[in-house]
DNA sequence: CAGGAGTATGACGGTTTCGTGACAACCCGA
DNA sequence: TCGGGTTGTCACGAAACCGTCATACTCCTG
């Protein structure tokens, strides 16, 4: 599922953008200024960023700079202004396409598509950095100080179902759930696969730095 | 110096896009139907190409497919209709960007502009080289150590579509997509073409390097 | 410090997954 | 029509994996 950061001031307009883009099925998380979007970006960058041109604070365009010194995201700029001479500034600082607000959904998540297909072969295989350890889900693995951990399948959902949600508590009702697509189950079979998992990717299984138990609760991967 | 292709039927409009574009240092090259742009631009390819909705004959959509089934040049589409629905159809059809008549020449260069930034980065798929394993879906060779290697169309393709995808998993149920366009059928029979590529491919097919076997996932191209 | 709830871990049998060889159907050029 | 090359199906063995259970350990509470 295609991940879209919307970065939009205007509290209906944020509202309406991320509802219409879920029920599109992408995953969207929105900020209200660049500044937050900018830094929400670089913690977890998303696939895509949709972004208004009017901002408090820093304006769009300091928020499309931003974005592309760190990296070659595709940016939609979504704005009411209409003129030529905002549109030439906007893509001529990095944006890759330009709707005018009211914007029609189909439109911008077919633009979005597009955008999407030429992009997607520049695209490097995200990551998510724990410290010494690194999660690939796209790529099937997981680096340990730069080497590759041999996990089972089971292990290896569990390890990105944690990891996608690092620093939260997960219950092992829903690491069954979700790993396991069971409804219900033995709740000792996480113990188990966790177990197995701490073998493989920490130093002292029996002091584990990265999968952390919290007791009572369920287990959470430490940022 | 860039090239355009510019395909619309109206003479006085492609004549003026024509002379704005040469304005702006563009090499232009024009047509006035979808069949002689289809023509012209396989005899040399223009580094982008335009195109008008309403054409005679072969229209606007017969013609952006016809340009993507030979390659992936970046497509802009101008056009007097602003219904959405023709819209999301030119972006479905290949085409990258839309543009609405009449359009500022000056908004036009730089959607180009950012197409071809966007583009250039994607593009480099002449060739694919892994280690002493070079891919070239164009020419429709793979070379090993320099050396040639025949592969069938069914392998060539599977390697084509991992290369593209390199360092990244691809399900048993996704290759079938992609290499035989099944919407099911037996994944053992990924297998057995995995199975006959290694022959070919790789030095010691029990052991392959290459076409790596990320067991209860799928199959990646290490890089 | 005793008891209990919660958690960790090792062992084991059944199951799944993967690689491979065999084979028949098919395509296509000679 | 023939024959070589290619393709999809099948079956089997080896290896890897999974879930269960029993047991041991840890933490908290009274």
């Amino acid at each position: 599922m295609a991940s879209v950061l919307v970065i939009e001031d205007d509290d209906r307009i944020r509202l309406s953008l991320t509802l219409a883009l879920e029920d599109e099925g992408y995953g969207v998380r929105a900020a209200a200024t660049a500044e937050d979007g900018l830094a929400e970006h670089r913690q977890d960058p998303a696939d895509t960023v949709l972004v208004d041109l009017m901002l408090p604070g820093l304006d769009g365009y300091d928020c499309i700079r931003g974005l592309r010194r760190d990296g070659d995201v595709p940016i939609v700029v979504v704005s009411a202004r209409s003129d030529t001479h905002d549109i030439v500034a906007a893509l001529e600082a990095g944006a890759d396409d330009y709707l005018i607000k009211p914007v029609a959904i189909k439109e911008l998540t077919a633009r979005l598509r597009a955008l999407r297909r030429r992009s997607r072969a520049a695209l490097p295989v995200p990551a998510l950095t724990f410290g010494d350890l690194e999660v690939r889900p796209l790529a099937g693995e997981v680096l340990l100080r730069g080497e590759p951990v041999a996990l089972t399948r089971t292990e290896f959902r569990l390890l990105c179902e944690l990891a996608e949600h690092a620093g939260q508590v997960l219950s092992r009702q829903q690491l069954l759930n979700r790993v396991w697509e069971y409804d219900f189950g033995d709740e000792r079979l996480v113990d188990v696969h966790i177990g197995r998992l701490r073998q493989k990717i920490e130093d002292e299984p029996g002091a584990p730095r990265h999968v952390v138990t919290v007791r009572g609760l369920g287990y959470k991967l430490h940022r």
